[in-house]
DNA sequence: TAGATTGTTAATCGATTAACAATC
DNA sequence: TAGATTGTTAATCGATTAACAATC
């Protein structure tokens, strides 16, 4: 609908649907902007604003239909398609977003993993077989949608020098190093940030 | 210095504590607030506004000590005084954060791990005994400082619900619930939200 | 119909950027 | 000293909130 929608609201879709799911598993079937405002301590303004970015998705005098609206955010996220994703390090931080992914998202498909450690190359993890970097750079121009990266700097680098080129459209990036690749979006995670963050708080409390 | 902080200012601290030592470790003494934003990308004004919320660290005609500023952003942060750490869930993702700490984090200290299923329990992680909950509310009480929260809703409500009256004082949240203690900081990591913001970003690329 | 609540415009607020005097 | 770059104030920009007419 809008043409350029910010980051900010983007962030917020995500949360949006977390909580009307949640509402809609508890057998929630309406909900006004206001209540849901009030639950997720957030303005009933911002989340009708943020919504009208894409459309009209409520009924005046009724509010949102629960699980509507969930599907709708859901389609306009794209969690209603499938991805291939491939894992670059399968440490344990790797292995807990397999494994997180693979009981909590419906939307992917295990399309590769990598680990450059002998004793991880040729295992299997959820039905997968782990390769080599030399190897994974041919299985990461077969369709891979999404590349999720764990590995140590210096093997993510390596990784990263050869997407180009391939169908890979987003980065999930949990290592050290930030990524800029034309045509490819990357969201950084840095974990230790928001520790970080956290230990400033500790540390100023008001 | 300044009374109020703005969140977005705190967390913009990490990041540019991340950059310093990775300019240190390479060698480089000084930088300018314009330098240290090409490479950030961010702009030299931030930069400045941002570090003058907590002094001046800056000298004019020189810039910045990349050393100095580095130590003051970690002093500003409380990264140089030491953490009694809990983690509540070890499983993949726990203990995946407990090792990251151990190699990369020198201001922490495992005070105790809980995790309620049987072949967890009695367990020894980097040293430190696996707890059930009835065990670990005791441990708990006994200097606890910041407390990771890995575990599934239902033990994690559970654990939550006796913080009030101990020590705890920030709570580092990946489970899908939503703490709000009274006296006590919690940062909500939510992984999965960043990875639908990412699936937004693959299906409306500009 | 009357009441409720949306979609949307207008007002406010806060954060970012620009500018420049201070000063090393 | 002259040049560079800070610290800080002022201007701009964007995001959030408030208000209200539209409408279910």
């Amino acid at each position: 609908m809008d043409s350029y929608i910010s980051d900010a609201v983007i962030r917020r879709l995500p949360r949006y649907r977390r909580y009307l799911k949640k509402l809609s598993g508890q057998g929630v079937q309406r909900i006004s902007s206001k209540e849901l405002g009030s639950i997720m301590d957030v303005t009933a303004s911002q989340i009708r604003q943020d919504l009208n970015h894409f459309g009209g998705f409520g009924q005046q005098g009724y509010g949102y239909g629960v699980e509507d609206l969930s599907q709708k955010l859901e389609e306009i996220m794209g969690l209603d398609r499938t991805y291939n994703i491939g894992v670059v390090g399968c440490g344990r931080l790797g292995q807990a977003i397999i494994s997180y992914l693979a009981n909590n998202e419906p939307f992917y498909k295990l399309a590769g993993l990598c680990d450059n450690r002998a004793d991880m190359v040729g295992t299997e993890i959820n039905g997968v077989k782990v390769e080599d970097k030399a190897s994974f750079k041919e299985t990461m121009k077969k369709g891979i949608d999404i590349l999720i990266i764990t590995a140590p700097a210096r093997i993510a680098e390596e990784v990263a020098a050869d997407i180009e080129g391939t169908e890979i459209k987003g980065i999930w990036n949990f290592g050290m190093t930030e990524f800029h690749i034309k045509g490819v979006k990357v969201i950084n995670v840095h974990l230790s940030d928001s520790l970080h963050a956290l230990c400033y708080y500790i540390n100023h409390p008001d």
